[in-house]
DNA sequence: TAAATTTGCGCAATCGATTGTATTATTTTA
DNA sequence: TAAAATAATACAATCGATTGCGCAAATTTA
C-alpha cells in the first residue's frame, strides 16, 4: 500500500477470491461456519493484501467501542500509574483498550472527559473522583444507557455504582492509634476536601482512635488544604504559629508530610524528637526524607486488577441485574523513624 | 430516556421536525446554508430528545476519528504527567481526544500498542520510546496512511518524523563541566539503554565535557542500568568497590541518583564532601534528599504543548507536504549543595 | 437409498451520519 | 413582471462490517 492509496476492506478480499464478504467478514473472526481451507487462504490473502479492519464500521453495526474509558484525577503518582497498569493488563486480555484521561482535580474537566467518553461510545468507565466534584450528575448518561461506570479510590457516598477502596477509616484509625502509642496527645491532621471518602473517612478515623484513647478532638489541629507540595510548607507555618505546638502531625498524604517536615526542620524543629510524623500512600518520597516517614501502603496495581475484572464481570452479563457491591481491600501501615519516640 | 431504550437518531428528529435527515445533519453541525430558524428549533429538539452523535458512523463516514494517540514509556513522573497535559490542553482545544497507553519501557507492548492505536484508527501518533525499542517498523503503517508520527524526549535518530527533544548532549556537557570546574576528576557516569537518544546523547556530552578538560575517559566509570531505584542501590555498591573512589557522579536520572546517594551515604560516603553528585529531570525528589540534588530542569507541559502544536499543524495541512523538522526546546541547569565542593 | 442433518456460503438489510447533487422557495436584479 | 441569483431543503449514495435468513451441497442416519 502506497501513500494515500485506498485502504482494502473485506469487499476488496471477496471480490479478489471470488466469494462473499460475508463469507471474508466470518473467516477474519474465525466463525465456526466457515470452512477450515477459507478461513486459511482469507486470512492469508487479507495480510498480503495489508487489510485492515475498520473499527469505526464494526463499531457502527455491533454498538460497541470494546474501548473502556478511564477518568483520574492526574496520572503523575506511581500510585495511578500503578492502578492503570493493572487495568490495562486485566483488560487488554480481554479484548479491550483504555481511554485515559486526567481531570487536574477539577469537576469541570472531569465533566469534560465525561462526555468525551460518552462522545467516544466507550463500554465502560472506570473513575476516581477530582477533589471537588460535588455531585456524579455527568455519569447518569452512562447508567442510562446501561453502560457501567466504576468507581476506584476516590468513590462516591452513594450506592448506586459498584465501588473499590481500602478502609481508609481503619487505616486512620490504624496510624492515629500508633501515633498515640508513641505517647502523642496533641496531633495534627493534614488532609484535604472533604468531599472525598479518601480524605472525610480518614478524617473520622482519627477522631475516633483519639476518642477511643480519651484525647479530645480539637478542630484547631484539623488543616485542610490541597495536600500539594507548597500546601505542606505552608502548614508548617501554620503548626509553627501553634501553642503550644503539637506533638505529633498525620497528613493525608506522603508529599505534602513530607515537605511540610522540611519546613519544620529547617526550622528548628527536631524529628522526630519534638514530633512524629505520619502521612499517607507509601510514595518513594517516604523513604528519602529523613527520618524515613511512617505511612499507609496499598497496592495500586491490585485495586486497577480488581477493578477492571469488576468492570468485565459486568460486560459480560449485562443482560442481568447486577447489584452495586463494594469491593474492600487491603493495606499495610509501615511504621519507620518518623513516628518513633526516642526514648 | 429509560435504560434500553433505543438512542435517538438524526432520523428520529428529522421525523419528529418533518424534515430531511440531511438538513438535521447540517444544523447540528452549524452548516451556512441551514435557515437560523431550523437550526434553533433541530439544536432544541436534539436537546429534548437527548440526541447523542453516534461516532462510529460520522467516522466512518467522514473516516477520522479526532483522535490522537499517545505512547508513552511510563505515567508516573511529574514529568510525563506535565506532558500530557500540556498535550491534552491544546488537542482538546482544537477538538480531538487524546488515547493514552504506556509501553512499560518494553518495545513489545510498544507494538502492541502501537498496533491498537492503529485499529482504533486514530488521526495521529505522538510517541516517546521505550527502553529497548530498537527499531521503528511498528509505525510504518501510520506512514503509510499517510497518519502523522511525532516522536517526543525519547525520540529516533532518524530524519522521517518530526521530533521534539532537549539538548541533552549541551545539558549533560554542562552538568560534567559543572562538576569539574569544581574540582572533580574522576566523574562516574550512570545511564541507561544506548539506543536511546536522551541516554546517547548524555553520555556524548559527558565524554566531550572531559575531553575539553584535559580529563581522559574511562570505560569503567561509565554503568549502565535501568535508572531505577533499585538500580541505583546496586550502582553505589559498584562504586564502592572501585579503587580509588571516584570523586563525583553524575547520573542520567534522579531517581537513580537518589537511591544512589542514600546508599553511600549508609555506608559512610559523605556528600558532598567525598563525592558530588548530579541528576537529570528536576523530579521532587531532588528537594527531599540530604544534600539537594543538582540537576537538569526542562518543562514537559511545555513539551507537550510544543509536540501537540506540532500535530495540529500537520493535520490541518494532510495535503501539503511538510518537512520533518525537529524542535529543540530549552532546559536550565539547577545547581544545588550536592555538586558544590566544600571548600 | 431416501430422509434428515450438518456444513458452507451468499443475499441483502442494517448500523447513523455525511455530502454531492438536485429541486424548490425566496429574493434580487433588470 | 420576468429573469436571474441566491437561499433553503431534500434525495440518495456512501462509508465497511455484521448477521439473520435462506439455499445448496455434503454428510450422516435410518
Amino acid at each position: 500500500m502506497t501513500v494515500g492509496a485506498k485502504e482494502t476492506t473485506i469487499y476488496d478480499i471477496a471480490a479478489k477470491l471470488d466469494i462473499s464478504a460475508a463469507t471474508v467478514s466470518r473467516a477474519l473472526k474465525d466463525h465456526p461456519r466457515v470452512n477450515k481451507n477459507t478461513k486459511k487462504l482469507i486470512v492469508k490473502t487479507a495480510a498480503e493484501m495489508g487489510y485492515l479492519s475498520n473499527s469505526f464500521a464494526s463499531n457502527l453495526r455491533k454498538k460497541s467501542s470494546n474501548i473502556i474509558g478511564l477518568i483520574v484525577p492526574r496520572l503523575n503518582s506511581n500510585f495511578m500509574s500503578d492502578v492503570i497498569a493493572g487495568i490495562e493488563k486485566v483488560l487488554n486480555n480481554n479484548n479491550y483498550n483504555v481511554f485515559i484521561s486526567q481531570s487536574l482535580e477539577t469537576m469541570t474537566k472531569e465533566i469534560s472527559n465525561a462526555n468525551d467518553m460518552l462522545v467516544n461510545r466507550v463500554d465502560g468507565l472506570m473513575v476516581s473522583l477530582a477533589y471537588d466534584t460535588t455531585n456524579i450528575n455527568h455519569f447518569e448518561p452512562f447508567v442510562k444507557r446501561n453502560i457501567p461506570v466504576i468507581f476506584f479510590d476516590r468513590v462516591f457516598e452513594q450506592d448506586d455504582y459498584p465501588q473499590i477502596y481500602i478502609d481508609n477509616f481503619k487505616a486512620a484509625y490504624e496510624i492515629t492509634a500508633h501515633l498515640i502509642k508513641q505517647g502523642s496527645k496533641r496531633i495534627v491532621h493534614i488532609t484535604a476536601s472533604q468531599l472525598r471518602n479518601v480524605y472525610s473517612d480518614r478524617l473520622a478515623g482519627y477522631k475516633k482512635a483519639l476518642e477511643d484513647n480519651n484525647l479530645k478532638f480539637e478542630e484547631a489541629l484539623v488543616i485542610i488544604n490541597n495536600l500539594s507540595s507548597e500546601a505542606g510548607h505552608e502548614a508548617a507555618n501554620q503548626i509553627l504559629k501553634m501553642a503550644p505546638l503539637p506533638d505529633a502531625v498525620f497528613s493525608a498524604n506522603d508529599i505534602c508530610a513530607v515537605s511540610c517536615m522540611q519546613t519544620l526542620k529547617k526550622n528548628g524543629i527536631r524529628l522526630p524528637d519534638d514530633l512524629l510524623f505520619a502521612g499517607f500512600n507509601n510514595d518513594p518520597l517516604t523513604c528519602v526524607i529523613e527520618p524515613n516517614l511512617t505511612t499507609i501502603n496499598y497496592k495500586g496495581y491490585e485495586m486497577g486488577e480488581v477493578a477492571a475484572k469488576q468492570m468485565i464481570s459486568r460486560l459480560m452479563n449485562k443482560d442481568e441485574f447486577q447489584p452495586a457491591h463494594n469491593l474492600i481491600l487491603k493495606y499495610e501501615l509501615i511504621v519507620r523513624e518518623s513516628s518513633l519516640r526516642n526514648k
